[in-house]
DNA sequence: ACAAAAGTGTTCCATATACACCCATGT
DNA sequence: ACATGGGTGTATATGGAACACTTTTGT
């Protein structure tokens, strides 16, 4: 009987010219060397799910406080070359100001928008798919979108992301409304110094 | 370094007495001997997840038409004192009409309502509970709830199965309004004859 | 002065909610 | 006749969608 393995790989999502991005890294091993593939590896004997997510993106990223849910679980017997391994989908989000010192075995990491990827290994691009309906869909119910954004955001940057996230525009003043009557924002004593005229800054509004 | 093995386990809903109810089969062998636990069992070699949750609820419960969803991994390292067991866990939803031949390998099952559960192995009452939010918040946003109900039903056994599942009685016109100018249904020229007055039943629209 | 983004209200429509009585049937 | 569940409409409240102009700042 061929070995059973479990991994997980990482939907690692963020916010750059206006668009929802993720990170991939080139594979330098086969199968598939040379291609991009999702942040991820084997499951220790030792650690949970979700603390070898935490510890692969941290590994291949350098990515540390970050959001993280789980996804789905993938585990067609054919879906990697190599035997049997079912993978354990996560997705992330991270503020792009979020740095990224690449760990040392993955120097080729590189972002991508959503909708523009490369041709991925495994099945990888499936995974992707589902981490940006899942995104999309918990947008409506959820205030997911700040974990993408700093501490501090103008209600500008908030609907920026929105709009990457969802593939439309909205309208500002219907987005406004509904963003501040929900009281989920509250304004700092702070204004954004960037561009023409000091916008407004807020923080999400969990505590008080 | 220890064996890695992957299960699948099932939540198998149903409604019966008006209530949500799931099937739990006693184990015979240790650990948790006398205790319940979920249908399930090993992913063999060569089977995808979906395929070895269909397949352990034949062989388990004789269940074989059935709405079947993944729904979480759970990976604690400490879940299964055997060993590192991952669990991929599913729910399932059926209709009560259909039969339980239940398999040699399950003499001991029976169904218990969602809210009355007894004490159970492994870290199965948090996969219950998972299950359960997992369906009622589906309730709002999909036509789940006629996976519960026989090909003819009548709106008052739609209304049932809702309120088993929201846990909560709702008002009747309201309740009718919204199924039918959803266009969710299609009554059937044919009218229920159990008790007083009978009922014009209905069938699931999915098809024209 | 002009360019660029910030900020701000009202109207309309669709959907959800609250609420009570008559009807058809079997016993 | 009566008990049981089947069936029906209206008024109100709430949330989403459409829609355009003025203000503040830097250059």
């Amino acid at each position: 009987m061929r070995k059973l393995s479990v991994t997980v790989d990482i939907v690692l999502l963020t916010i750059r010219d206006r668009q929802l991005q993720l990170l991939l890294i080139k594979r330098s091993a086969t199968p598939f060397a040379n291609r991009y593939a999702l942040p991820g590896g084997f499951v220790k004997e030792s650690e949970s799910l979700d603390a070898a997510a935490v510890r692969e993106l941290r590994e291949e990223t350098g990515v540390d406080k970050v959001y993280l849910e789980q996804l789905y679980t993938f585990g067609d017997p054919r879906r990697d070359p190599r035997g049997r391994v079912i993978t354990v989908a996560y997705y992330a989000l991270v503020p792009h100001t979020q740095s990224l010192r690449a760990g040392s075995d993955a120097s080729d990491a590189a972002w991508f928008p959503v909708t523009r990827l490369p041709s991925l290994a495994f099945d990888h691009r499936k995974i992707v798919e589902y981490a940006h309906l899942r995104i999309r869909n918990k947008l409506d119910y959820t205030n997911v979108g700040f974990e993408l954004l700093p501490a501090k955001f103008t209600l500008t940057d908030l609907q920026l992301v929105h709009e990457a996230i969802l593939g439309e525009t909205l309208d500002k003043r219907n987005f406004r409304k509904r963003i501040t009557q929900k009281a989920i924002v509250k304004p700092v004593e702070e204004w954004a110094q960037t561009g023409r005229r000091p916008a407004q800054l807020y923080r999400f509004s969990d505590s008080d």
